[in-house]
DNA sequence: AGCGAAACGGACCTAGTTATCCTATTGTCG
DNA sequence: CGACAATAGGATAACTAGGTCCGTTTCGCT
């Protein structure tokens, strides 16, 4: 569904998209709170910053941050600069030629599925995840909620 | 979505599924009409008879057929022996406690996601494909077509 | 200007997936 | 029974994704 290295960048936009402020955080600081290995995670962060979804800044202070703001991010938009997407366009069974008009039998259905999926990544945007409150925590503020005037 | 071993396995299904007859098919065969290195899809195979989806007879004459009927054989059923499934289980933000009840921010979203794939692959099965007429075929058979008395 | 903290980039290592090859084993046919 | 045709299965090679390391560059701070 997801290689690790479009895991590894979910969790760390994710956490970026959660944490409050605007200023830079740096690789470390992401690794430790997401368990992703550091090194691996800077590579990562590297091509997001490249595909202009993140913002660098090096030097002291510096690090990453998202460069839009969340609620204009997708799901899609990160997992889109690391994984081999070409392949979705490609015909599971192989055929060379198979668009709508010419198709091989598992075409319609395929379409179906990628299109689900694809509609999904591309409907999500990080604002989304990043209102996320558990149900503890509802349950916690559901009275005195400070949290929701937020909007 | 689909790893390259997952897709040979269902480019062999879809092909056994439409050959008409209930005899073997030898991987030379379908390795042939898929385009899947022969060698290798006769492990792709070998596994997918153990799970109990294909049916295996050495010698002459042997091959491999469906164990059971087309429309008792799922997409999920073919793919789910092949790629690593128990990852599905897992959170994605790599937390070790992340279930309805004590959630990660990524949860609700992405078991929408992942329960929209599993479900399409779970509710379509290999007659569903091979029942697939192109539009040229329904054009072509429009007014005499014999094959859709089949049912 | 000099120092240290950070990202950047290249080289390299590691592990898992994909692919090939070779030797059994099991079946059919003459 | 012997020849042959097929799968079964192990060993291994090639390739790609995942991960580490290190020197360079760029920045802020004193």
């Amino acid at each position: 569904m997801l290689t690790q290295t479009g895991e590894y960048a979910l969790r760390a936009m994710v956490y970026m998209a959660r944490k409050p402020g605007e200023g830079f955080c740096g690789v470390k600081e992401i690794a430790a709170s997401t368990g992703v290995p550091a090194n691996y995670l800077a590579k990562i962060l590297q091509q997001l910053a490249r595909s202009k979804v993140l913002d660098s800044q090096k030097g002291f202070g510096g690090g990453f941050r998202l460069n839009r703001p969340r609620e204009e991010i997708t799901l899609f938009d990160v997992i889109d600069p690391l994984e081999r997407v070409e392949k979705f366009d490609q015909c599971v069974l192989g055929q060379r030629l198979c668009n709508d008009q010419v198709a091989c039998p598992l075409h319609d259905t395929w379409k179906a599925i990628k299109g689900q999926y694809l509609g999904s990544l591309h409907s999500t945007t990080l604002q989304d995840i990043a209102d996320f409150r558990s149900k503890a925590e509802v349950l916690e503020h559901k009275s005195t909620s400070p949290a929701l005037s937020k909007r």
